[in-house]
DNA sequence: TATGAATGAGGGTTCATTCAT
DNA sequence: CATGAATGAACCCTCATTCAT
């Protein structure tokens, strides 16, 4: 009814989306329910997006641009590898509080790669800015020696895990701090004295 | 018509299940797929599952409650801390890839709380038996001092995160070998030659 | 598992089988409640019975005969036509009161002719013993002249409201005395100084 | 995909849902058989009516609505008050008769509760008017002193029994005018000459 | 562009009835 | 006689998607 251009209306759109997907689960989210939220006819909704799915990839696809776009930001004139290692989990770890939503990204309702390789290209890229980092430490004599692609992942999956624990348990989660210091100085006591 | 003894017919159902639901997810798997995957007709799922809610959840929990008693017999006679740790991890890995259908303790999908307390109670337990053997390495001198809760928690979550990575890309599983050095030892050199 | 007669187990399971019908319906009713509650499995009900709606026609049955038994009864030494109307209303209504169930007999939940056919039979024979008293107390010069056969008609469904109501507006019932004092009075007012 | 007005459509759902319902009862008829009369898909029905209870009762408060429209209209000008009994029956009478369908207001199908509301409300409002009949009978000396309320709901019971038999056996329908005269009359004779 | 009525496959679930034990 | 696991048709309802307007 409303006469809107139809880029503020896919944005609208967008938005609402979010909120549904997250609220619902993707399956349980209907288009009728988007439709309505959005103010917009059913059939708007195919006039933006092929289908459901399409809607749902847009959606994730450019939260996971977010993200990634602002960590390189983030990390851009960070020169000391551990204190960039400590804005990369904060990063992450407060992006993922703010946008609780992006557990859908982890959803796995849906049969297999339902926009897995999306997924799978940021977590990779993720992975090798954080292989980056770490071959910087020891390069620089900070990290000791270490095995960087296994120990990148591992801290990309801290990651991941947190994003869990905002649904299944939220007492789980954690601070950035603690976090930082544990990858950083492991558990074992530092016998220098 | 197949005269079967309830258990075993359960058993079966269960397996298949398992199986389903991992395949599909939970919103996707339909009875009439797993009643025909079993052998059994749809009324006959009814007859020893409440509706599907409970048959997933009643999945969910046999296995929850396998790994929760596969770690604390692992664990039993362990007494170094640092070890513990190490079996901890590995036990949990190893059991996550040979039943990667846990992952779906993790979907978020249905609306929130669903079978949501069995889980929390599930990862509180594991979390505090990580809490044990982190303290435990404190008051031995072994582990430096560190904020216990916390760190038990980011642990657990690296264990979460793993599971996600199986079904979301699995060239990021890690090895458990990596994993406890990492955590153990940290990121950062130690200066003592 | 008891051992019990087939006579004491078939009376058993009429009336359990009357409660369950009576509280929800014929349809809604299940075989395997009325089994429960009987304390009898499900193929016993089989051995009985042929089948639900024979189970339920030999329970309507059971009651129609015994009510109209019980009519015939109280009826066979009441001389005055007057007094046989008022005791006709008031066995009727206290026994529709005391057997709520017998609605169950009017419901109109599956298709025509459901055992129709019986129920017919028992208003008929109903009507016909109301047709005779009205018609003895025309005779007798007690009653005025009027159409007999319309007349009982009208009787017997003043009766079959009053079953009704008991389900659908309990406020609705009346007493048998006011309903007595109505029929044979009617309500103008009589001139006779 | 024809297009019909939307309005047009509804009524012809709830026109061919008032049949399927009186020719097989509430419990029996089903969405699929209303949907296929009506020359509209499955989910279609759902378009118009929340479910089948929604439709159901819409379609019972509809034929209430207009029954009690129709017996105030009629009363609206009757002076006399043995005249307004006569128009009062044959009304409802004659309604019954051709719209056999309103039996389905009495159905005690389902639980308790199902529309009774509505259904009780009804008949509360015919009973009021009827008593204000009654009571004006007796001020204007027309009618004899007698229990107005209870009078009023034996009068609306035979009615509701007249309804039900047009179900259960057909052979009992009376007619209005027989019905007015026992109602008015009584059955004893009248001893003024 | 935009609308929303219409579709229809498919979902979870129930239940009368059968039959091997 | 008695049991109850098993069957499968049928029920109500949802929802992504289409298309006449």
């Amino acid at each position: 009814m409303n006469k809107r251009s139809g880029i503020e209306s896919k944005k609208r759109i967008l938005d609402v989306a979010m909120r549904v997907f997250s609220e619902h689960g993707y399956e349980k989210a209907s288009m009728r329910a988007i439709a309505k939220a959005s103010g917009i006819s059913i059939g708007g909704l195919y006039i933006y997006f092929k289908n459901k799915e399409d809607l749902y990839l847009t959606l994730i696809k450019s939260r996971l641009d977010d993200l990634a776009e602002k960590t390189k930001e983030t990390l851009k004139d960070t020169k000391d590898p551990a204190e960039a290692i400590n804005t990369f989990i904060s990063t992450h770890l407060n992006y993922a509080k703010r946008h609780k939503e992006l557990i859908l990204i982890q959803g796995r309702e849906h049969g297999f790669a339902f926009g897995i390789d999306m997924k799978k290209k940021f977590f990779k890229s993720q992975r090798s800015l954080m292989e980056d980092i770490i071959r910087k430490g020891i390069r620089m004599g900070i990290f000791g020696k270490c095995n960087v692609k296994e120990s990148a992942k591992i801290i990309i999956n801290v990651m991941r895990g947190f994003v869990l624990s905002i649904v299944v348990e939220s007492e789980a989660l954690f601070s950035p701090e603690e976090c930082s210091k544990l990858i950083l100085h492991g558990l074992l006591r530092r016998n220098n004295r």
